[in-house]
DNA sequence: AATGAATGAGACTTCATTCAT
DNA sequence: CATGAATGAAGTCTCATTCAT
């Protein structure tokens, strides 16, 4: 069947499919995955507990198809105009900046999601394996291409290597704030958020313009 | 005494709680916390499942002490030779990658115990809190005695600010790969323990002596 | 029509109603009706499971339709050449000897269906009932004439008695050889279809020529 | 642990046993095995329907348990003074009149247990199959002891044959009316208990009576 | 006190049957 | 009508936790 032509036995099966994710997304702002079981879920749909075992595997099988929808939203931001950064004329600090303020807004806004992606995606199985290796070459797609603006300030020697070591940093430690901060104490990072991305976008600098 | 634990005033008391906790920790470096049963953790212990629940609140009564564990771990190991780092002579940058190097080695030989803390004390109650600030507490008063021995390298002006930041970033980035960094790609952080270490190391070095 | 089934006005009806049957048939070969789903044989028939409550009450529903087919193959086949037994100058025990063939070879040809009504017509309604009865009927009517072929020989008294019961014997003894035999021991009942029908036939010729 | 000297843990593991093994012969009285759901035995038991799962692996576990249960209340019957027949000075048809009757009482006063092992024993796996075995066999040795017992008047030559034959016709012949006799046709054997068995005695003496 | 047994809860699964398009 | 989707019901299974001895 062509895309975009759905019968409307498919239509409804994905209503049901997007009933069932956005029920779960609602019980996610509230409680841990691990504390929701399918009947709630299923609930908050309204529908039957059966029903999640037509579209998903199992409740694990939520994990992938929430990555999914993270992945989503994150691509339709980056098409909106509230992502579009013009770094014409920033300095490198400028553009960490802007970068990492961006990034920590995503970061809040779906929070909730990730916070079930990260920790129930850990150990079990390679349930998001692929799909974290498909963002992760994006997200350094992106830290390349910052990178590659600012050659004269980057006194790094091996692009590769600092990307990496960038986008791992820059991911790592948002998410943990952004994730956990909340309820933690996680140091007493208690800045304000323009604080606390400005170090963090300080952090890069440094490292960036300092010479191995 | 932990929340989560109950008072052991009897030795035996005492022992079958250490056989418990040595039997726990064995699993641990098999498997996710979730996915030990109580159990599991009894029949390694050599008691019954009834038992446990004379030691211990509940299955998540363990992390608490668990944490209580590691903490000991961490105090025994300060107090060891092979923690004393001599700073005497070094640069800051050498001191840095000593600092990292030893956290490094630290977060990999608790990992599995670490890891069972990290995921579960999330969300659940403020089971570990207090004992998490005490922690960090500690942790900070390292890290600025660290930033004190080097003033005119260091140009960051709000020492408090800096050193949270600086704990947090060593913290949070030696956690995400030491916990995680087998079973998730992790961007591709690939390089060597050395290499790892030394780009983190260069990170903290570079926020450091980069003027805000 | 059968309890059970639908009215089927529509050839085009009448024709997923007689797939589903044959569906139905295939699969009673391998394995047991109820571990066969609906799904199966909408699936082996071509058509939706849905469309299966459109020809038949429920999947007991098929269980009268089964039966309907079975008397139909009987009389199907008591009016072809092989089942014309010409007992013309036979002996007793010779006719008694053809009659068990006969009716084994019957037996073992559609033991998948008997077996399917033998089990699930049970202790459910009186889905059944009726067809059986005429099929009794019929059956003991072949029975009688039998008996009446051989007065002298035959000591037994009260025929009527002794028809019903040589019927329930024919037909219990055969049914439960043929429709279970192969997977259950049945007293190591393990003689050759030679053997078997013999001691069968001699069985009934000794009872009908002893005096009560 | 010695034999007769079961801890009391065992015991109420016992207990629960039993009460679930009553609970469900209580049912099968009333309705077959499979209307018969876990919760509905658990209720009657006053147990817990988990319990039934540390008990028996599943609902058809209780299968071959209630055969034991049959078995066991054969052993004890074939004891006790009721079941002694004193062949003594008997006629063969006075024997086999005798073995039918007290065979024909047991089949009536263990329908509802036999015909659950009837119904659900097949197709499905040997479950019981080396029960069965065990029970023919011994089943066999009776039959052949009364064999034995009349040398004269019995005509058959092939004795093991003949006691396999015997067996497996008083087994199923009885079986038949016994367990469905009640709700259905059977050929309108509809005779007083002393006719049927009288009949189904005589059906053997002929056979027995009779040179092959 | 220690423990085997019991249990409530809930995930998971299948299936016959009904619904809505 | 035919059908994919939905569903209620029940079996299966596991587990943390409590009970009774």
């Amino acid at each position: 069947m062509s895309q975009g032509a759905k019968s409307t036995h498919q239509k409804r099966s994905r209503q049901t499919r997007d009933k069932l994710l956005n029920a779960l997304e609602l019980l996610l702002r509230e409680q841990d995955f691990a504390d929701i079981n399918v009947t709630a879920i299923a609930a908050k749909a309204g529908v039957s507990a059966a029903s999640i075992y037509r579209r998903f595997d199992s409740k694990k099988g939520f994990i992938p198809v929430l990555f999914d929808l993270y992945l989503k939203r994150l691509e339709e931001w980056g098409a909106s105009t509230e992502a579009q950064i013009n770094l014409e004329g920033c300095s490198l600090r400028e553009s960490l900046k802007q970068v990492v303020h961006t990034g920590w807004q995503q970061v809040q806004s779906q929070a909730h999601i990730m916070r079930a992606i990260h920790l129930h995606s850990r150990g079990h199985l390679g349930l998001v394996a692929s799909k974290m290796n498909a963002f992760e070459e994006a997200t350094l797609g992106g830290i390349r291409a910052l990178i590659d603006l600012y050659p004269s300030e980057i006194k790094r020697t091996n692009t590769d290597k600092t990307a990496r070591m960038l986008a791992y940093y820059l991911n790592t430690i948002l998410m943990e704030k952004g994730l956990f901060g909340e309820q933690g104490a996680v140091f007493g990072i208690a800045f304000s958020d323009e604080e606390f991305t400005g170090e963090v976008a300080d952090f890069a600098y440094g490292y960036l313009t300092t010479a191995p």
